[in-house]
DNA sequence: CCAATCTCAGTAATACTGACATCT
DNA sequence: CAGATGTCAGTACTACTGAGATTG
């Protein structure tokens, strides 16, 4: 009856509902260029936080990452499988493992770089360079995930 | 080895990322806040869509809201059990169901427009009602999720 | 016959928790 | 002993798919 056409307008002005949905198709559109590169997420966060910190461990890179410390174990074993990563024990300190980038890894990861590059544009086309910038200078106000583990 | 303290810079820097991250911590708080409400954040959207536009039927509450046909039914159900929203077949079409706005639907529907005020404040505390505006405008422009059904 | 609506069953991906053994 | 690390098992939630029955 009383007309429902688009979207509510209430919902639309919601701060906190823009930012889920708009969250959703770029992630949406990230996986599913990834996906059609072989790779996830957070393949490309390991690889970056290696390539810019060198070898680490896997709690570090946990932590320059965002992902859970006991997920990190399955990344690392999928970038071990592809020969992306290796993986061997920490003389120093033995509870450690330590991942280093191996030269396919940082192939892959200037690939999946140049990727990602024209995923932002796709997703963020209807935004001048300026307004991106913005919209980053913005997000990085409001946070990430903040409880921190334990 | 090689300190990797924070978080990676290039990650910091990817649109996609910041806004995933942002949108991740802006979810938690609203999921949690409502939770204590005793409701959840699909049961706020069909409330206001319903309050804004009168009486409707299920799919046209999915469209409005951006909540799956299938996942509609479950909304639907939970809100009628807790005597917010009244479901009853519609004479005109009897292939619709007409989801009305309850007395008690609408005084909890003004309890969760507060609360979610507040949410707002909080989780973009470190931005200016300008800066908010802003961000939502951006927002806009990146679109919500796009897949339409089938 | 085609399309829309409501409903249900089920899948896949994932954030998150908890616990344990090992080591510092 | 307190605390960090790597690993595993399992939960909860949710977006999404598919199909069927009914009706327009």
């Amino acid at each position: 009856m009383c007309k429902l056409a688009g979207v509510s307008e209430r919902l639309e002005n919601l701060t906190t509902r823009a930012l889920s949905m708009a969250a959703m198709r770029s992630d949406r559109v990230v996986n599913e260029r990834l996906a059609g590169a072989g790779s996830r997420k957070w393949h490309y966060a390991v690889l970056a936080a290696l390539d810019e910190s060198g070898p680490a461990s896997q709690a570090e890179l946990s932590r320059a990452t965002g992902i859970y410390r006991s997920d990190i174990v399955a990344v690392v074993n999928e970038l071990a499988d592809r020969a992306l990563v290796e993986r061997s024990p920490d003389p120093a300190d033995r509870r450690r493992n330590v991942v280093t980038l191996t030269a396919a890894g940082r192939r892959k990861l200037v690939k999946l770089d140049l990727l990602l590059r024209s995923v932002q544009d796709e997703v963020f086309a209807e935004l001048t360079r300026a307004e991106r910038d913005q919209l980053v200078t913005l997000l990085a106000k409001v946070g990430g995930p903040d409880s921190r583990e334990h």
